[in-house]
DNA sequence: TCAACGAGTGATAACGTTCTCATTGTAGTT
DNA sequence: AACTACAATGAGAACGTTATCACTCGTTGA
């Protein structure tokens, strides 16, 4: 018998199994449409039979696009982002999309070399964390071939592409306000990654809030996430040191507890914190923290399906662009790192349902497709 | 001017460019032997001005194999995994390769559907969490098609492949000499997932260790992650309670920690823990967490190395298979939950720079291939 | 001088799918 | 009866790459 190289039986093995051609088999593998219910019926026979499996690679020569997303995430390592990755594999993965996953490390070479690669691997679409404004030009090429971006927790401008995100400035906004109603007036705003619109709106919120109450914002904003720590326990050793801390994402929070830490600085009572994006163990910490929850796995999802509808509109000569622009709310979860402690201890612990509540983690099934 | 469906410049384009067959290109394409010098560089610099890429699909269509490799974990949203996928990834697109993601979520069925959507698209090699022992069989298919497998962190037997996995028996001996040395008779060992053969093995350690002492082992074993947290705190309030627990994986440790902040149990006065996978937050927890550290970043880096490696000899004829079985070491972190505290007081906190030192999460540089 | 060689090259045929088009029937319409 | 209309099929070409083979040259050794 002669070994066919790739050892996958093909749609002629299909064809010839059940004497039709290969042209009917590929009718009836997609979507059987012109075929006659007989005929579909002994092709699907015979595909069990011999465990027929399309070629994707074939496939994508012909023209058409591969049933792969592309997923490109700044740093898996982080937790708010490998749980956004976990819900668009599965949404993707209940479609019969596979996704191609890729983290791009802050870096722009790397974004760019990482989407020229997709590029010849004729992908469905891409969903992107984008990094750098240079990817711009790069998903435009994509865009212009009708293949569908959507952007994914911030965006950039200057592009036909989808826009999932977060409401970041009310978030901000209600955690800047926590802090205020706790009567501290030098509230400290802590990150980096400022040239990132998200974390522009969550200034742009912190500000907002400050401005309103006649306070004087002060900033600590430095270029990367591992040097935070320093320059914020520099400031709060100044005189008229603030008495609060809003930090701008999970990275900051983690940065600034290990050097409070390490100079044993007290929460609260040193300095509050309240942090933007909650996570699992945040309510496990020496004290627990209180957190903007944002809704990671349902960007996730939401920009999956966003994703794959247009696919599939696209599919159907439908070349409109779309412009969903979706903002998904947070939430403030108050625990005792803003210094709500007290407050509680006089309720009796009455509200502890409400203030250990774990973070949306993993709520894949809230949203159904 | 006729527009090419894909748009992306073909071999024959640049064949065009510069006068020359597409055989030559292919050839200067693909190293370039058997090329002059003159033309190969004329052809590149037609490459680079028409900006050139191969078209991949073409490439696996002909029989050559995708530069993509495989990776399969059970889930995303363990850190543990994540770190691994992260590592992987890096180390994978340090040599063109790019990475196929999918979660099984634990789930047979879905394993066993990621294999075969695998199969179709001529994937280089396949790096896996195994969840199933059902995968072996499908994994077999892959291998008798001359395609590498790498198992990681468990391993199933039966099967010609890789494994990389990290020194359970050990390292859980480790733990519980620990808690044995604090003067702990009555330890508890707690976790799920105990078909796989890295909780068997960290279970095996456990039990050496207390019969080693003349202790008598005791377990709370369940099917599902979720369902531990409940079972132990039963355990801790019937008669003869532990006085110490080692938890079998961090999703355990998690588990157990909400509980006991929820029942108000104080560690380690009340119950000490010893956890074992180490992770961020551990340091900053209410109380620091010992914990045995896996190298997960070097995990994902090693078995990574070794796909690529066998691939790359694979390539060359050599068909021989490669039985190459990684072990790599674990440490056991102390910090807190183990009772050391008191220890640690009287030495005045000079020890602080061992015990609050952070996991190993993201030390990609430290193995260069 | 002639054969033998090998480096450098290009024409051609696959790989497995789907698109286009042509060919059947069969039914319905004039 | 002759026609259109359409459902059901298959033959053949393409997608972009690489393996194979055949062809040209110089060069070498007899």
């Amino acid at each position: 018998m002669p070994r066919k190289p790739s050892g996958n039986p093909t749609i002629a093995d299909v064809a010839r199994e059940c004497g039709v051609g290969s042209m009917t088999v590929s009718r009836v593998v997609n979507g059987g449409k012109l075929v006659s219910p007989r005929t579909a019926a002994r092709v699907r026979a015979a595909i069990r039979k011999l465990g027929y499996e399309p070629n994707e690679a074939a496939r994508i020569l012909k023209g058409q696009s591969a049933r792969t997303i592309g997923l490109i995430v700044p740093d898996l390592a982080d937790t708010f982002f490998s749980i956004c990755a976990h819900a668009v594999q599965q949404m993707a993965a209940k479609h019969g999309y596979m996704t191609l996953l890729l983290a791009s490390e802050r870096d722009s070479e790397s974004e760019a070399k990482e989407l020229t690669m997709m590029k010849s691997r004729n992908i469905a679409g891409i969903l992107i964390v984008p990094s750098n404004p240079n990817c711009v030009s790069q998903l435009q090429e994509f865009r212009s071939r009708g293949i569908p971006v959507v952007m994914l927790d911030r965006t950039f401008p200057g592009l036909d592409a989808g826009e999932v995100t977060v409401e970041n400035s009310e978030g901000a906004r209600k955690a800047v306000n926590h802090l205020i109603d706790h009567g501290h007036s030098r509230i400290l705003c802590a990150g980096y990654d400022s040239q990132f619109n998200s974390i522009g709106q969550r200034i742009e919120g912190y500000e907002k809030a400050m401005t309103e109450a006649g306070l004087r914002p002060q900033f600590v904003v430095v270029d990367e996430g591992t040097a935070v720590g320093p320059k914020v326990l520099q400031k709060i050793r100044s005189p008229k040191a603030p008495t609060a801390l809003f930090t701008l994402n999970n990275v900051t929070t983690t940065q600034v507890l290990q050097a409070f830490q390490k100079e044993n600085i007290h929460i609260p009572e040193d300095i509050a914190i309240v942090g933007f994006d909650d996570f699992e163990l945040a309510p496990l910490l020496a004290v627990p923290l209180t957190a903007v929850r944002q809704p990671a796995a349902q960007l996730g999802q939401s920009a999956t399906r966003i994703l794959l509808d247009w696919i599939h509109r696209a599919a159907g000569q439908d070349t409109r662009s779309l412009h969903a622009h979706v903002v998904l709310p947070t939430e403030l979860v108050i625990r005792r790192s803003c210094g709500c402690e007290s407050i509680r201890r006089i309720r009796n612990d009455r509200n502890d349902d409400i203030s250990t509540q774990p973070p949306d983690t993993n709520s894949l099934s809230s949203l159904a497709f």
